[in-house]
DNA sequence: GCGACAG
DNA sequence: ATCTTGTCGC
């Protein structure tokens, strides 16, 4: 009982440790990220595979998790290609910071495709912000930058920041989208564009949070992330989504 | 000081 | 993120 608030006070010291450094190394690879079109298919709107990035964790076990990354092919979203592993974890998450526990896994996992040169992806969905983020630097830009690919950012949760806010007024634009492609800016306090809120499916009422991550324009992102979806949550990252899932359940609860 | 806080 | 069944509706 003593120990816990004992316990607390090392997570306190740990925590400024981890932040000053963790903010740095975000702060350096976020003046790497590109946040505009430079590659052919996203001027012509012709693309042919897109990828997919999620984990899923166990309840009572922080030590690991399951990383999955698909690829799928347009235009039916067909999964041509999936990577499920299971991967230790060494960090916790804390919010903001949740580049440092999830990429590593990811980016291994592009590393294995990478081989595969037929299945490469032009563009990579990942589960979690890219550029809408307080540093400007979540888990899809993060990513992106690491590998050097184009990624976008898919939330399906709003990080409020910097006036970007879950207020009424917030409320009362996502009531006012109808139909799949509707969506309006999140803007700063200073009027900048961090992301996109779209609806995806005609029976969502939630809409999705789309960011720029890497090597791609705002307005391509949402295209793309509209591109891909049949439910709210774009195929790619659903995918990758129940995979994950679905192998801790068949591995890990049946076994055991 | 209090609340907020992607996955 | 995860704990959790059925249920209402198109």
């Amino acid at each position: 009982v003593e120990s816990k608030l004992f316990q607390s006070y090392v997570n306190l010291a740990d925590d400024v440790i981890m932040d000053t450094s963790w903010i740095c190394e975000q702060e350096k690879l976020k003046s790497k990220v590109i946040c505009y079109d430079t590659y052919n298919w996203q001027y012509k709107r012709c693309i042919s595979r897109v990828g997919g990035m999620d984990l899923s964790f166990i309840k009572g076990d922080e030590s690991v998790a399951c990383a999955a990354l698909v690829v799928c092919e347009l235009p039916n979203c067909e999964v041509v290609y999936e990577d499920i592993t299971m991967v230790p974890l060494t960090v916790p998450y804390v919010p903001g910071f949740l580049g440092f526990r999830e990429a590593p896994a990811l980016v291994e996992a592009f590393s294995r495709l990478r081989d595969n040169i037929n299945l490469v992806p032009e563009c990579v969905l990942v589960d979690g912000n890219g550029i809408l983020h307080p540093r400007g630097f979540g888990l899809a830009s993060h990513v992106g930058v690491l590998c050097d690919i184009p990624t976008v950012g898919v939330a399906k949760n709003l990080y409020q920041m910097d006036g970007i806010l879950r207020d009424d007024d917030q409320k009362h634009r996502i009531s006012l989208l109808h139909e799949p492609g509707d969506h309006f800016a999140l803007k700063t306090s200073s009027g900048n564009t961090l992301g996109l809120a779209v609806k995806t499916s005609a029976s969502s009422t939630k809409p999705v949070y789309v960011s720029v991550g890497h090597k791609i324009s705002l307005h391509t992102a949402a295209w793309l992330v509209c591109l891909c979806s049949k439910y709210r949550i774009p195929e790619p990252v659903r995918q990758a989504d129940i995979r994950s899932r679905e192998f801790i359940r068949k591995n890990l609860l049946s076994q055991k």
